[in-house]
DNA sequence: TCATCTTGGTTAACGCCGTTAACGGTAAAC
DNA sequence: GTTTACCGTTAACGGCGTTAACCAAGATGA
């Protein structure tokens, strides 16, 4: 018995089932609508109760689609990324950000599934995925690019926090964390800062609790994000990522 | 006819409706049960559709709540600032941002109903009140009796992005702007700057975004809130104000 | 004082929702 | 070829927001 089967026929059709819902689920929220099971069934030309054969509940329905949502969106920042080059990891990073903000103000209603739905204490299989989410990773993998290019520095290991500590070493929070030394785990609260801030003025903005013309500015963003230049090395850089960030606002 | 009618006997009656449709909303909330229209009714003993006498649906009553809510964490502020004295605006701001932070760990569903819960476009007659929420406008006053004592710098009006401009001599967001001179608006930036962190932060942890060590240890909170010291003026006060911060942070 | 209008409540009903139970057909497994 | 596991169905329950029709009583004005 090889220890990579190959998928039989029932689990592909299964599979594909659940990009079904994925697939329905999406739609419902682009078109405005809002998320039901018995919507996403009624769009796939199921009966409500066929979905509880994927989905356990609701929650667990919504953890699904917000999982492949934040997938999906990653795709996108990737893309936005991959407009520069791949040594200039810090106009990556920038043009990331700038596709992370622009997401969620086009779509705010899947941002506020995928980052602003409260983390259940535990959950399903697929549930676990979600501390390993894909947006997490990809941004902490950025940073390392930018600190291997720039060595900015970072908190040693006993100037942390103990708890902190814990958490770097063994961190159980969306970050792609095993291939940094165990020395160098510093760089990880370098992530939350930052990932905290970039978090936060991207929710603010998104969910409107924010003046409408300072949104549409830009301008909260733009500070938020020049001021975490210095921070990571990047303060050299700052004319010409100023003005790439600008130039990525300002895109359509 | 007097410019100030005493309120009519019908009119004391509906007001004392609107309290208690809040009260019993809030007793939901701290219970664990979900805020829904029949439940208010039933708590009140009476039925739903009643209730349409006093919103018109069911977003309206979250609204109404949710600035009621709003009013009385502020009144929670306001006490944790009032242990430190009346020319001391910069110890008074750290409790009230603890308190605010505590606030949000304890009552994440009151938070997120106040704070992540998207803005609306328009509203009714009460709905407007919200533009001016109480809290906001207690930490811009905070933040002016800041600078009136430490003259911190801030951006000139036309250093500003002019749509910035704009939204500081008219703003729609809460604050108390009014006493502001014009020329001194450009404080209203460096409040948006510093809300958008705060906001941040606090929405993370409340949300449980975040690594629970991390929140529990209060670390990226706390690392914050110091990194807003400098540009407050506050630098020279930073050991006195850090040693304040941690102790506020131990309280129980 | 009596007729009128407004206010604040009722009951009944509609169409959604998540969820469970009982059942059946069909494809895989032995 | 029989058995079993999977994947769907229908029926039903209780709860939700919301509307419509109705009614009692308090305020209003001739």
């Amino acid at each position: 018995m090889p220890a990579l089967q190959q998928p039989t026929r029932r689990e592909r059709q299964r599979e594909a089932t659940y990009d079904e819902i994925v697939r329905a689920a999406s739609e419902l929220l682009t078109e405005g609508a809002d998320l039901s099971l018995r919507a996403v069934a009624a769009r796939m030309g199921m009966t409500a109760p066929a979905l509880y054969r994927y989905v356990a509940s609701y929650q667990e329905l919504v953890d699904l689609v917000a999982f492949e949502l934040d997938k999906a969106a990653t795709q996108g920042f990737v893309e936005a990324a991959s407009r520069y080059r791949e040594d200039d990891p810090a106009a990556r990073l920038c043009a990331a950000c700038v596709a992370f903000r622009r997401w969620a103000l086009n779509r705010p209603r899947e941002f506020s599934l995928v980052f602003a739905n409260p983390i259940g204490s535990e959950g399903s299989d697929r549930r676990e995925l979600l501390t390993l989410s894909t947006s997490g990773h990809y941004f902490t993998d950025l940073l390392y690019q930018i600190w291997e290019l720039y060595q900015f520095p970072y908190p040693a290991l006993d100037e942390l926090d103990p708890i902190v500590r814990d958490a770097v070493l063994n961190p159980l929070i969306p970050a792609k964390a095993e291939h940094i030394e165990p020395a160098d785990r510093g760089l990880l609260w370098i992530y939350m800062r930052s990932w905290s801030a970039l978090y936060g003025v991207v929710t603010l903005e998104s969910t409107g609790h924010c003046d409408p013309r300072v949104i549409e500015s830009g301008a909260l963003f733009r500070a938020t994000i020049l001021d975490w230049l210095a921070p990571l090395g990047l303060a050299a850089e700052a004319p010409r990522l100023t003005k790439l960030l600008d130039e990525e606002l300002a895109r359509t």
